[in-house]
RNA sequence: CGCGGAGUAGAGCAGUUGGUAGCUCGUCGGGCUCAUAACCCGGAGGUCGCAGGUUCAAGUCCUGUCUCCGCAACCA
């Protein structure tokens, strides 16, 4: 009998930038959906890749001086790009794909001349608002108060021509796939999507560009570039070898199982993706899953806030499994949630320090300490079983089917939270059996005790082939300490009670998950991400030079001159003004204070010859007058301002003019 | 009235089909000593944003209202 297939996809990730927490949650959820059906004995085709092409990958490569091919090949192909990264958080994809792939590109344009030859693309006007300065098309609802959103100028109405996708003629079919099928999960999207785009009316989508030359050409038309829509989603069948030599699975594994993507992108997914398929006449996704969002104080991450998280961070300090866990584990699939370093080291040491790796660890050291690591014959029965014995057996043997049934629903953290259960009732029933006091007279207990064991080790061994798509490192250690042979690593197996042979060899290795000190790890974090993010800031970098012209009778209006320090004192309750007493050659002096306390103790300027610009208006600063103004030359470092004094050769006498 | 989501113990969150309000952390007390100062038991703490309504019964359904967040052609 052949094997059930099951074919699940990611986005295609766009490598403009770095990847962040975000896109792992994603990955690592698409892989423990994948992994989880591998585990079930079917047939799975994992895919993820990248979506290389667009007007903002341009813009990028130019600014960064690069090709656009060279700019994607670094973040998808270099250190620590998007490859890297999957291949750390041991993400178990069977295919990468970049839409800059040949096979890719070729499949693509036949897919585009096939739509139009058939008339569901045609050729027309997209008519927009176009900002000249920035050399780009706006939509009139993209417009902020009438104007460019990026530079805030006038724009002026414009027509380019392009090509369209009768995206309208599929109205009807769209609606009835959402509301009648459940095609988009979860529920609560569709409502969203219809409300939103099928109520108002779809309009016809353009699919191609001229504005920008870094996509795939339409080869009947030079000038055009294929636009994201025809491109990016059609992936998920190129990739499977539709209309090239590159693959042959399309016909086995397409239709997709689910793809998997985020809410920001559902729309594509449940509308434009079908929509085009059904012009393709070739079958749908089975479904569609959007999963929320990772939030940062309640809102979203983003570069421009500076709060991204780096997976690569949390992974070298917490371990790839104990972050993949601590995903998975804590937020509601469908929903938004709440990440913090805060909440993953607090999941970590509960769930698995304290109650996963110390029943492990306490379970193994007993087995080792009591049988010396293999238990007796005949340990897998009792003569007088007690009635904890039933509870526990009963609950970890009908685990399999609630882990089931919330995986199937695409509810991963309900499945882990079904594991975790029985987890905290298996250190409960090792109070109750008190395996201590029965050691103390192991004749007339050590049965017991050795049925006792079985029982936790075998707890142990379900747990750990349920737990294995979401952890598979981990397990495979855990399956070593308890003895549990491949066999008994099995999906079948996790149903079945007694599969664990009896006199297995139980060692207690390393500890599987050490607690974690919280302050400590915090700290440690904080300076992790700080240099991150100074690493990734410019070493030097000073400010542009204006362009606008200054005249010279103005320029002649500011009267610098050399001043020396006869005194200097911090300002008190101020962190940054240093308050200057100064001998500018008039015979009075002159007071000015500056905000350079970060750079100079005030000892150190005694004495001292500097610049200043001395007819500045008086301004008054925590109470206290200053009298002009010190010139110093600012520059940053890796993000930081840095000042210098302007500090002059002290043969100048106090009062000569700068000119 | 653009659309959608969220408002539940001190904090962070669960609560499909309406039927005695749960979990993690924290806190207080007890037990145990096999184990990663971990484990087990118990207590305190909530008028489930607010106001109405349907019902024998509503956190759960309906209406109104306040606050927060996201989206509005691609940042997972």
């Amino acid at each position: 009998m052949e094997n059930k297939k099951f074919y699940i996809t990611t986005p295609i990730y766009y490598p403009s930038d770095k990847l962040h927490i975000g896109h792992t949650y994603c990955t690592v959820a698409t892989d423990a959906l994948a992994r989880y059906h591998r585990l079930r004995g079917e047939d799975v085709m994992f895919l993820t890749g990248t979506d290389e092409h667009g007007q903002k990958i341009e813009d990028k490569a130019a600014e960064a001086g690069v090709s656009p091919k060279e700019f994607v090949d670094r973040i998808v192909e270099g250190p620590q790009g998007v490859k890297d990264l999957w291949k750390l958080m041991n993400v178990s994809n069977d295919r990468f794909i970049r839409t800059t792939d040949d096979y890719h590109v070729a499949s693509i344009q036949k897919i585009f001349r096939k739509m139009y030859e058939k008339g569901d693309i045609y050729k027309g006007t997209y008519k927009g608002k176009y900002c000249k300065p920035c050399e780009s098309f706006w939509t009139e609802s993209q417009l902020v108060d009438g104007k460019c959103p990026d530079c805030g100028r006038e724009v002026q109405d414009a027509e380019e021509e392009a090509y369209f996708f009768r995206l309208s003629k599929y109205a009807d079919r769209i609606r009835d796939l959402l509301e009648n099928t459940d095609f988009l999960q979860p529920r609560s999207r569709v409502n969203e999507m219809v409300k939103n785009f099928i109520d108002p009316g779809l309009e016809d989508l353009c699919v191609s560009r001229t504005s920008f030359t870094w996509g795939i050409p339409v080869d009947f038309d030079p000038g055009h570039v294929v636009y994201v829509w025809v491109d990016a989603l059609f992936n998920y069948t190129t990739a499977l070898g539709l209309f090239n030599d590159q693959y042959h699975d399309y016909d086995h594994y397409w239709p997709a199982d689910v793809h998997i993507v985020g809410k920001e992108i559902v729309r594509f997914h449940s509308i434009i993706w079908p929509a085009m398929l059904m012009s393709m006449e070739m079958p749908l996704p089975k479904h569609v899953f959007g999963h929320g969002w990772l939030l940062l104080d309640g809102g979203k991450m983003s570069k421009s806030k500076g709060n991204v998280v780096d997976p690569y961070i949390l992974a070298s300090m917490f371990g790839v499994d104990a972050l993949r866990f601590f995903l998975m584990r804590t937020f509601p699939f469908g929903s938004d949630g709440n990440f913090s370093n805060e909440l993953l080291i607090q999941t970590i040491n509960t769930d698995l320090a304290n109650d996963l790796g110390n029943l492990v660890s306490r379970t193994t050291a007993m087995a080792g300490k009591y049988f010396g690591g293999h238990l007796p014959e005949g340990c897998r029965s009792c003569a007088a079983p007690e009635p904890f014995d039933g509870e526990l057996i009963g609950l970890a043997s009908s685990l399999r089917g609630r882990y089931e049934e919330a995986m199937e629903s695409f509810a991963p953290h309900k499945a882990l939270d079904e594991v975790f259960k029985v987890i905290q009732r298996a250190n409960k029933y090792i109070d109750e059996c008190a395996p201590w006091v029965l050691a103390k007279d192991m004749d007339a207990n050590g049965q017991r005790l050795a049925h006792v064991l079985y029982n936790l080790l075998e707890t142990a061994q379900i747990c750990g082939v349920l737990l294995s798509p979401f952890m598979p490192e981990s397990c495979e250690k855990l399956f070593a300490q308890i003895g549990a042979a491949p066999d008994a690593q099995t999906w079948d197996s996790a149903a079945r009670w007694g599969v664990l042979a009896e006199t297995a060899a139980v060692t207690k290795g390393e500890n599987l998950f050490p607690r974690i000190d919280m302050d400590k790890a915090l700290a440690e974090l904080e300076a992790l991400e700080a240099a991150a993010k100074k690493a990734a800031l410019p070493a030097v970098e000073t400010e542009p030079q204006l362009t606008e012209k200054v005249d010279f009778d103005t320029f002649c209006k500011c009267d610098f001159r050399v001043v020396k320090v006869k005194a200097c004192e911090a300002v008190k309750k101020s962190e940054k003004l240093l308050r200057f007493t100064l001998d500018d050659g008039t015979g009075t002096d002159r007071q000015i204070l500056s905000g350079i306390h970060k750079f100079y103790e005030p000892e150190q300027l005694v004495g001292k010859t500097l610049a200043a610009i001395v007819n500045l208006p008086p301004r008054k600063m925590m109470g206290l007058e200053s009298c002009g103004m010190l010139l110093s030359a600012v520059h940053t470092e890796h993000g930081e301002e840095k000042l210098n004094l302007i500090i002059l050769d002290d043969a100048i006498p106090a009062g000569a003019k700068l000119c």
